[in-house]
RNA sequence: GCGGCUGUAGCUCAGCUGGUUAGAGCGCUGGCUUGUGGCGCCAGAGGUCGAUGGUUCAACUCCUUCCAGCCGUACCA
């Protein structure tokens, strides 16, 4: 049998979890600094709490992982941490205070193509709050995404949140013409096209407006079919300075959007962020189904270097929205709600890039050597890496096949251990050790061509006392942790 | 989903216009070495050449189909 993980599922390394922990850990304390409590739910949830999918019998995993319980219910793993939080609140909405602010973090899964940085079970770490119509609440979304970036390391102007409504993209779809139930489909296309503006640029979002677009393969992508006037609308719309009152027809849905963005702008200037920090953006689209009002996203805008050498920019690591109907489904009462998702595996690849990752692994634990194996020595070395670990040191003794001794020094060595312990007959018998650097020995290393040389020169270590023992290792962990700091 | 490219050892790849027993480097395991990591020397393991069907005297090499991966694109709660 082949050992083989399923696609689009990735097994992660202790280096991987030890960061990922560290970021949580600053996400969660800006949380709990603006006053969220966490709550926690399951993995599964009955297949119609999640919304759209409803798995018909032909294809019941299209999009979500979905199985049928012995009850013949369907339930699917969760594709995000909003449908299951909007299930939560409703079906406990009497117990619940509001405004309810609630935090949660945890894996999703989709079930599609996964590709490079996109997997098909990923962390989240989401917060919202249930019960607070006011843009106020929308404004505090965009202060906290501001200040999770700077609490993660990332440097005002390395990030900014953007902020639209999408009141106003329909207002301007509704002035153009293309409003009421007839038209959805295209107002949809329009919605993609804007969508792709990073991407595309303006051109490109030009010609998916109208007649599509070509990709580089030949593939081509039909557009929303808009004529010229409407198009140049559109754009001119989305390009629009923050804040600057178009030249269209308005109309009540544009009116409440743009003063919607007014009194959040108002707000976040009011709590000293600047405009490199929280701007209003017209061209911010976000997710296209249940969105209802101020949407708004937070982009990386320093340039990344990935393996292959190449410069891309990183683009969307977090985003949200105001979805004031989604509680509604369970409950049937308006209930408004607004809140945003970070991507914590993809920005933690951004940190990485930006070299703000606390790469930097827990220090590997000294080795004792097993030089004798009678019980008397064994329990001496057992008795010393005890002692290390009552003193908070990493310890462990060796436990492979002792015989050769230079197994044990290359299993520390590849283990990337700091210090080897060594005591065999002759210093058990004086009350010695030696302990070795093993940092300083591979520097050593380096002078030493001769391999015989190397050897007999016994590099960077030293005997002591037994009794010194936690002293001595004391001495050189702080001499490597002064190095590694510069 | 659509289009293009690519599948040879754990990894990176070589393998001529189809020719007998498929190679290299690195890595891995053991030994030199039951008192010393790097460097070194010796030995070894590991491949139904992505899978299937076909063409041929002969296929890793050419063709079909499938699978997987990469790139672009679509969809993305």
């Amino acid at each position: 049998m082949k050992a083989r993980q399923p696609r689009g599922f990735v097994d992660r390394a202790a280096g991987d979890i030890r960061a990922t922990d560290q970021m949580m850990t600053k996400i969660r304390a800006v949380y709990e600094l603006y006053g969220f409590d966490p709550v926690e739910t399951p993995m599964f949830e009955y297949t119609d709490a999640l919304g759209k999918f409803l798995p018909d019998t032909d294809r019941p995993n299209e999009g979500v992982f979905s199985l049928q319980d012995d009850d013949e219910q369907w339930m699917s793993l969760r594709y995000d941490l909003t449908a299951p939080l909007a299930r939560h609140f409703a079906q406990n909405i009497n117990e619940l205070q509001t405004p309810y602010r609630t935090y949660r973090a945890g894996y999703v899964f989709r079930n599609e193509k996964p590709g490079p940085g996109r997997f098909r079970q990923f962390m989240q770490f989401d917060a919202d709050t249930v019960g607070a119509p006011n843009p106020s609440a929308d404004a505090e979304m965009c202060m906290m995404m501001a200040d999770t970036m700077e609490a993660l390391g990332i440097a005002r102007g390395d990030y900014v949140v953007r902020v639209n409504n999408r009141k106003v993209l329909d207002g301007v779809m509704e002035a153009i013409g293309i409003g009421g139930d007839d038209n959805a489909e295209r107002r949809l296309g329009v919605l993609r096209a804007i969508d792709k503006l990073d991407k595309f640029g303006l051109d490109g979002v030009r010609l998916l407006l109208g007649e599509g677009r070509m990709d580089d393969s030949g593939d081509f992508t039909k557009g929303a079919g808009l004529n010229d006037d409407q198009i140049e609308f559109v754009l001119s719309e989305i390009s629009a300075e923050a804040g600057s009152q178009s030249s269209l027809p308005s109309n009540a849905s544009l009116q409440q959007g743009y003063a919607e963005l007014e009194q959040i702008k108002a707000l976040i200037e009011g709590a000293g962020y600047g405009a490199d920090q929280i701007k209003i953006d017209p061209s911010v689209v976000r997710g296209l189904e249940y969105y209802t009002g101020p949407v708004y996203e937070c982009e990386l805008t320093f340039p990344v270097t990935n393996e292959k050498g190449e410069t891309v920019t990183f683009g969307s690591v977090a985003g949200g929205g105001r979805y004031d109907g989604l509680i509604k489904r369970f409950t049937g009462q308006d209930i408004p709600a607004t809140g945003f998702s970070i991507g914590v595996s993809r920005l933690m690849t951004a940190l990485k890039n930006l070299g703000k990752l606390e790469t930097t692994d827990a220090i590997a634990p000294v080795v004792v050597c097993v030089m004798d194996r009678d019980n008397e020595a064994l329990s001496g070395y057992q008795n010393m890496v005890q002692e290390l670990r009552n003193n908070g040191i990493r310890a462990e003794m060796y436990q492979g096949n002792p015989k050769q001794f230079g197994k044990q020094l290359q299993y520390a060595d590849r283990r990337g251990s700091p210090i080897a312990i060594i005591q065999g007959s002759d210093e058990r018998a004086s009350g010695e050790v030696q302990v070795k650097d093993l940092v300083e020995g591979m520097r050593l290393s380096q002078q030493i061509s001769d391999n015989e040389e190397w050897r007999a020169s016994r590099p960077a270590q030293q005997t002591i006392k037994r009794d010194d023992l936690v002293s001595t290792v004391r001495t050189i962990l702080a001499a490597q942790a002064e190095e590694r700091n510069g």
